[in-house]
RNA sequence: GGAGAGGUGGCAGAGUGGUCGAAUGUACCUGACUCGAAAUCAGGCGUAGGUGCAAGCCUACCGUGGGUUCGAAUCCCACCCUCUCCGCCA
């Protein structure tokens, strides 16, 4: 959420911010709301600070043996005028509450102007996309024809549309490329590998922002505990501060999860309807860093670099944008997407999501770090990136690594995790 | 699944209806003593909201949410979590 403070003191500064976005935050009504609970509130207050009070001379009356009669007639007075005065405050908090849950984040001034996807601006590209002497078949093809290594007819049998089933030579590189993923992370990058729930909160899930806004996005589990599917790690992992006050010298946290990730898709229905580019379940390794808030930005830095490792140690050809005002999530500040070159589609298709979130998921949540200049408990700064999705990286090493005759050349950086340099037909 | 115990400040731990936001110990910070340190002594030391130029003052918070009461950490109800024993289970 945005600094409350900031909201009251500065709400066309917000709106202005917000409006980049084409989030539109009618100022007139917050301020007439706050002021409202202001009014509320104070009044609140003073009826308790009476009630307390006139409780206390009860105590002191009754040690005097004194004939209390009149004073508890006076505060059950106090006590109806508070109820009143109490359900105003509660209702108008309320309404401040979801306003403010429902506020997206502030945009980083570096953020790209524009509406949609198209206004994202294109930051670096590494590698070559390989030309090819016959034309490239996209990875259903190529993986039903890999012993049936594929299959989407038996994952709609066994659960619906938008899934799969993997099986053998496929599945086994699927599963190399996780603990790939994994390794390098944790071996080269510093990050601390995690094994995480992949049920979560109501509460953790309006930390890291997904709800109460996107409600639809997820998978419910229906029974006596309200619990989601995840739709990403970062849920449970960023979780992990939640209610926490660290010490300055913990910091920076670096967290590394593999997960399956569940996503509804809503809003989708004919998007990428075809092979795994959009399923209701994929795994992901994800990174996340928990940092000083003035670190986060280089953090961000840092970490998009630790995603395009991944691409570049498979020798997949790949671009970075800085997504726009209009493109960008919810909850960040400012993201990067990577995209990797899909030779089936002949495109670049987003492989990984890197943001800084400041502090927008730590006020949700109460994650808090002690700062030395001032001694008193500050909100961190989170971010997280796809580092990188696992099944978006299968296609790719797929597609990318194709040879005529439908068997696969992969990557030397892979070969130790499958156990050889080629997947055959 | 059954039976029982318990959740209080960074930690430990008192408090079973009334000057309790909470004793005490410990950790931590400041000062005194010391060449320095330890020990000792004195003081300070939760989070959040409101109000005030400020000192300060007011309010809320004792797992969470309700309830009883003039007044709740304390009584009642529901839920969550932890621990012990029994059963079951990968």
């Amino acid at each position: 959420m945005i600094d409350p403070k900031l909201l009251r003191s500065a709400p066309r500064e917000v709106a202005a911010n917000l409006a980049r976005r084409g989030f539109v935050l009618d100022v007139e009504a917050l301020t007439a709301l706050e002021d409202r609970r202001k009014i509320a509130q104070v009044e609140a207050d003073r009826l308790r600070a009476e009630r307390n009070a006139k409780a206390k001379q009860v105590g002191m009356a009754k040690g005097r043996g004194e004939d209390v009669a009149p004073l508890l007639a006076q505060g059950e007075r106090l006590a109806q005028e508070l109820v009143a005065a109490e359900t105003a405050i509660n209702a108008v908090q309320a309404e401040l509450d979801v306003l403010q849950l429902n506020l997206p984040n502030l945009l980083q001034e570096s953020v790209p102007d524009g509406a949609d996807e198209s206004a994202n601006a294109e930051l670096r590209r590494w590698g070559t996309p390989r030309s090819f002497a016959f034309t490239p078949r996209d990875h259903v093809e190529l993986g039903e024809n890999l012993g049936r290594g594929m299959d989407f007819e038996a994952g709609a049998r066994i659960a619906g549309a938008r899934f799969v089933v993997l099986r053998g030579q496929v599945a086994r590189l699927h599963r190399a490329l996780g603990q790939f993923m994994l390794d390098l992370h944790t071996r080269e990058h510093g990050y601390t590998e995690v094994y995480v729930p992949y049920m979560a909160s109501p509460a953790s899930l309006r930390g890291t922002g997904q709800l109460p806004k996107f409600e639809q996005d997820l998978f419910a589990v229906h029974g006596e505990q309200n619990y989601y599917l995840i739709p990403t790690a970062e849920v449970p992992v960023t979780n992990l501060v939640r209610d926490q006050i660290l010490e300055a010298k913990e910091l920076p946290l670096k967290f590394v999860a593999h997960s399956p990730c569940f996503r509804s898709e809503a809003g989708s229905s004919g998007k990428d309807t075809r092979g795994m580019i959009r399923q209701h379940q994929f795994d992901k390794v994800e990174i996340v860093q928990i940092v000083e808030p003035d670190k986060s930005r280089a953090a961000h830095e840092e970490l998009t670099l630790h995603a395009e490792a991944v691409l570049q140690r498979l020798e997949l050809p790949y671009r970075v944008v800085a997504l726009c005002a209009g493109d960008i999530g919810n909850a960040s500040s400012k993201t990067y997407d990577i995209e990797v070159w899909l030779p089936g589609q002949q495109r670049y298709r987003e492989i990984s999501s890197c943001s800084n979130f400041e502090s927008f998921q730590a006020r949700r949540m109460q994650a808090r770090w002690r700062n030395p200049a001032t001694g008193k408990p500050e909100p961190l700064h989170t971010l997280n990136g796809s580092g990188v999705a696992v099944g978006r990286a299968l296609v790719a090493v797929l597609e990318n690594g194709q040879q005529a005759d439908g068997s696969i050349s992969l990557p030397a950086a892979l070969q130790p995790y499958f156990g050889a340099d080629r997947i055959g037909v």
